[in-house]
Formats: C-alpha cells, structure tokens, sequence
DNA sequence: CTGAAAGCGCTTACAG
DNA sequence: CTGAAAGCGCTTACAG
C-alpha cells in the first residue's frame, strides 16, 4: 500500500485521482472547493497511498510554522526546576500534537540569550508564537515581541499585548497562612524565591499583607536562588532571631528540603518544635521524615493551558485572552501536626 | 537596521546586493561559486538587513528538515524518569542548537503509538533521523525505521543499522558488588527494573554472574515497574526468605525509596542491620538519612552523545557508530557503612 | 462549485 | 568562477 522509496506527493495523488494539485489540497484540508464526492476519491487515493503533508511545504506555502516556542533560563541544578519544567512541557506538548503543532524547546543561560533566540526564531520563521514562563519585574522579553508582532503568552503574570495563564498567588499564600493560624502558629516564616520573578514579588506581599490581617507575626527571608544550601541558610539565619518562628514555608521543596537538613542539624523535631510546609509538592515531600504539608499542583495544567490560549488563538486574539487556574488545593500532612 | 513589518528575503538581499538570489544563498552557505569579495559584500548587506533564513523555505529546498526527532513512552508518574529524561532533552538539545537543529519531541502512551509517530515524522519529512530510549527485546522501532530509511541511535543497546551510544553495565554492576564485599557483605538482593527493557536484562545476567565469581549470595527479585511501591513490595518480599540479605541493590532511586520505607516498618537500621545502594543517584539520595550510596551519573551526557552521533553523520554513517561512555562512579554514602 | 497558475523563500544542478 | 533557471511540495488567490 505504501509506496516504498519515494514519498507521495500531492501530485502523485493527483494523477490518480485524476484531479489537479490544487483539488487535492482542498479536499485534504476539508475546505471548499471540490465537491463531496471528488472528495471522498481524494481523501481514499491519499490514505491507500499513505500520503503526509510535508510540513516544510506546508509552512513556506501558507507562511504558517505550525509551530509554537518556549525557551527555559537554564534551570540551576535543582529538582524543582526539572519537575516542574518536564511536566509542563508535557501539558504544553500534549495539547500541541492534538493540533498538529510542533514544539520548539531551547534552553538558554539567562534572559538576554533569551531575547535573542526568541528574536532568531522570529527570523526563521520557526514558530508562529511563543510561551513565557518565570516573568520579572521589568521583563525584557514582551516589548521585544510586541515589536516584532510575535504572539505570545505568558505564565504567572500578565502583560500588554499577550495572553496569561494565571494562578492566585494571594489565595494560595492566604490558605496556607490560615491552616497555620488554625493549627495555633503565630510566628510564621517564609523562605521566598528569587526576588527578579514577579510571583515572589507577589507572594511576600501577599505573606505580609495577610500576616497582618490575621494578626500573628511574620518573617520574611531573604531572596534565595531555590537552592538547598540557601533554603538551609535562610533558616539558620531566622532561627537565630530571638522572636524565634514557630513555622516555616517554603517557596518549593528544594528549599524544604535545605530547611530540613537545618533543623535536623539544630537538634529541632517536627512537628515538634517547628511546622514546615512547602508551596510546591512534589515525591520528596512524601518521601522524607515527616511528611511535608505542600499544595498540590500539575504543572503540566499550566503548560496545556498556555498551548491552548495559543492555540484557540484566531487573528492574534491572545493579547487579550487570560485564563485563570484554580487554586492549588493543599496537601496536610504530618509536617504541620 | 532591521527591516520592519516584512522579513527580508533573500531576494531583498540580492536587489540591494546587485547579484542574483542564487549568488546569495551560496555566499551566505559558505559555499563557493561567488568571490570573495562578493561574499563579503552579500554577507554584509544581508546582516545590515537582519535576514535569517526561513526554516521551511531552506528545507523545502534541500529536503532536509534539519530537526532530530526523539519520542518518550510517557513516563511512569516517576521521579526517576522525569529527572532523566529532562536532563537527557538538556543534552541533546545543547548539541542540536549548536548545528542549528531543532529538537521535535513527542510523549506517547507505549511503544506502538510510538511506532507511528515515527512513521508519522517521516510522512511528514519533519525530521532527518531520531532517537531512541529505552531499548527492548524484540524492540519494534529499529526494523521499522530501517524499513523507511531513517537514521536512528539508541542509547543503551545496539541494534542493526543504528548507531548506539552504550554504557557499560556489567561493570557498573561488578563495581556495586566489589564494593559491598569488601565490606564483608555475603547476601546481596537486587530489585531490578522491567525486564521488557535490555539493559535490565543485561544487568540481571552480570549480577548473577559476577555474584559467582566473587562467591556471595545473590538474590534476584521479581522485575518491578520501577515505582515506590514495587520496591517496597519486593524488599518485603526478599526479607521473608529464611536466607535474609545483608545489604540490597536497587535499580533506580525510586526503588530506592520504596525500599526505605519498608524496611523502617521492619524496625530494621540502615547501615547497622542492612546496606542500601542505588544504581542511580538523585538529589532524594542525599536526601534521606542515612545518605544512600549511589552511581553518579549525568543523563544530559548520554542524550548529547546521540545527538552527535546523529549529526556527525555524513551520509549515514550512523549505522555503524557506537559510542562507549565510562563508568559511572560509585558515591559511596552512609547508606553501605 | 471547479481548475490551472502563481507563489511561498530557499537550494542546487546546469549552462556560460 | 559566475549567473539565470528550475524545482522542493504545498496553498491560495484568481479566473472560468
């Protein structure tokens, strides 16, 4: 059935259906043009030849790449970076091969080389849109794409002229607040992330803000780089106070993890003598002695929500289209009593 | 500098140029058949311009899709597999952008989906060769792809008509024993991984074997699907027998876990009662207490060994390419004393 | 509703 | 060494 060798073209398709070139591509793209039965021919000649559009063709004939972008800032080596990407770049693929779109993945060194390959892709032609992830403060990478009329959306933050997918940064810091206060904490630190993302940004307001309206004390730490040895540190650093914390979050499991290592070395028990609790689940949190108290979140929900904004995107839409992801439910376990 | 709106074509080069389009294209390729000092000229022009070259035009032309294609059996909801497939895309995603490649990656449910994935990028001539992992018996994808004529690599076994990048596991397995016999360990248990894949077969055959070389005990358990509970499952299973193990193997550090957690319901100490090891580490391994001695290896290695493999390739050679990786090393931990 | 033609932006034989 | 032309495999205005 499947021609050996030579790769069906249009053509070929063409010839034995007895039709033109241009007949066939409009009966294989379901658009007007030929009649239902002509059709049918087509479409059957097509498949018994086991013919593919090129997608090279297919792209430089419809200047549409077929094709959508995402570039990673090389995670540091940390855990958390590589959870989270992977599975969001599975939601991100497995909505885009529904559509037949591809994904085109780099990973760079930091937002400048950023910006320039996402300039490059534009040059190319590879990609008809792009997904942004960790915005900052001051971001350099929308005005560059408003420029050059690339698409584009962004995840955690939203900017002029391009979609978002975004998650309540606030409730989430508000219900772990509350599950402590419930639980009779009044001292809670936070050890936060890198204070470049917008999110962290958001967060040690929202920790503040809260903390305040709940009435119990609150410490924030220093920015960290989602490392171990930071997440360690920082805790040492604030067990050092004399208002000692009766409670810790921690932005993700890797700075847990730190903590954790910490207070071991401090002789401190949990729940004991300290709550903890981490605002990114993940195997570790359930791994470890106890169990740590973390919301629950897919990434790979982000990752299909930002390809589907983009997807759904007819006549450059997504400037204006946002999406707003539920609240990450929150997991208790033995950490926080 | 740029041109705005429109992307300059080759053609705008060559207008502004004063030479034909073609002259452009081989100045710009590095090719010969202009002089010198018209490539000069032409590379100037065409980078005052900021052309970049279409994708989907150059591989129309050329019928080269310069993209490598690599598709996952989606993986387990394992932390092993996501680590190491992530850092595995890292390194070959680094060798494909320095050539200027793409990277075309596809999650899929088991392998006969991804059979036709691989049947679906050659249709579409989305991509010039592939990658495979995770080897198996009777593995399907090598014939079919020699069927069609696509050059392909397989990390972890050899097959005909492919290159390989390969590690060794015997001796990976002779170092783990070597190690706990000189420890005065006599009963050795190995949880091992699926036994549908090769190098589980491989490493199975060398414990047995170097067990009886070195004159110990050695335990085979039942093949795992690699989750916690699994290993936990067979590390309970092992420590029923009245020849109770002195130390266990296990094949990732998922297993590893799964193992902990069974063997501290037992009431049982690790290094005083027993000995773990891992054949793969994780950042979990340092993690747990006591530390678990592992293999340190780094899978961006081997993912951007094939991917040079692919692209070292001058008109297939890749058949007959086989790249040996060393020897992880040991991390011996507190986990083996 | 249908068909033949032009064109997407390159590369590469092919004559000069 | 150089240039003009054909062609890669599609899609899409454009006349019939």
């Amino acid at each position: 059935m499947t021609a050996q060798g030579k790769r069906p073209t249009i053509r070929d398709i063409a010839r034995n259906a007895e039709v033109s070139p241009g007949a066939v591509s409009l009966a294989l793209n379901g658009k007007r043009g030929v009649s239902e039965a002509t059709r049918e021919r087509i479409v059957e000649v097509a498949s018994s030849m086991g013919w593919t559009a090129s997608v090279a063709a297919r792209a430089l004939a419809s200047s549409k790449a077929s094709a959508v972008g995402l570039v990673l800032a090389r995670p540091r080596e940390s855990l958390d970076a590589e959870r989270f990407y992977f599975q969001f770049i599975c939601g991100v693929e497995s909505v885009l091969t529904q559509h037949n779109q591809a994904l085109v993945l780099q990973m760079v060194d930091d937002i400048t080389e950023e910006v320039s390959v996402l300039r490059a892709w534009h040059g190319q032609r590879r990609v008809d849109s792009v997904i942004l992830v960790d915005p900052r403060h001051d971001d350099p990478r929308p005005p560059q794409l408003r420029a050059i009329a690339l698409p584009f959306v962004t995840v955690g933050s939203r900017f002029a002229g391009g979609g978002a997918v975004l998650i309540d940064d606030t409730a989430m810091i508000a219900t772990a607040l509350e599950h402590l206060v419930q639980r009779g904490r009044r001292r809670v630190a936070y050890v936060c992330g890198m204070d470049t993302l917008q999110h962290t940004q958001r967060r040690q307001h929202a920790f503040l803000e809260c903390g305040e309206q709940l009435g119990i004390e609150t410490l924030l730490s220093n920015p960290t780089d989602y490392s171990e040895h930071s997440g360690a540190e920082e805790t040492i650093r604030m067990m050092r106070r004399h208002d000692v914390p009766d409670s810790f979050m921690f932005d993700n499991e890797i700075l847990t993890l730190g903590g954790l290592s910490a207070v071991v070395g401090m002789n401190l028990r949990i729940p004991e003598d300290l709550f903890f609790m981490s605002l990114e689940d993940s195997p570790v949190c359930r791994v470890v002695t106890p169990q740590v108290t973390a919301f629950l979140r897919d990434p790979s929900v982000l990752g299909s929500a930002a390809a589907r904004l983009l997807l759904n995107d007819e006549e450059h839409l997504v400037a204006d289209r946002v999406e707003k992801l539920d609240t990450p439910t929150l997991a208790i376990r033995a950490s926080t009593g």
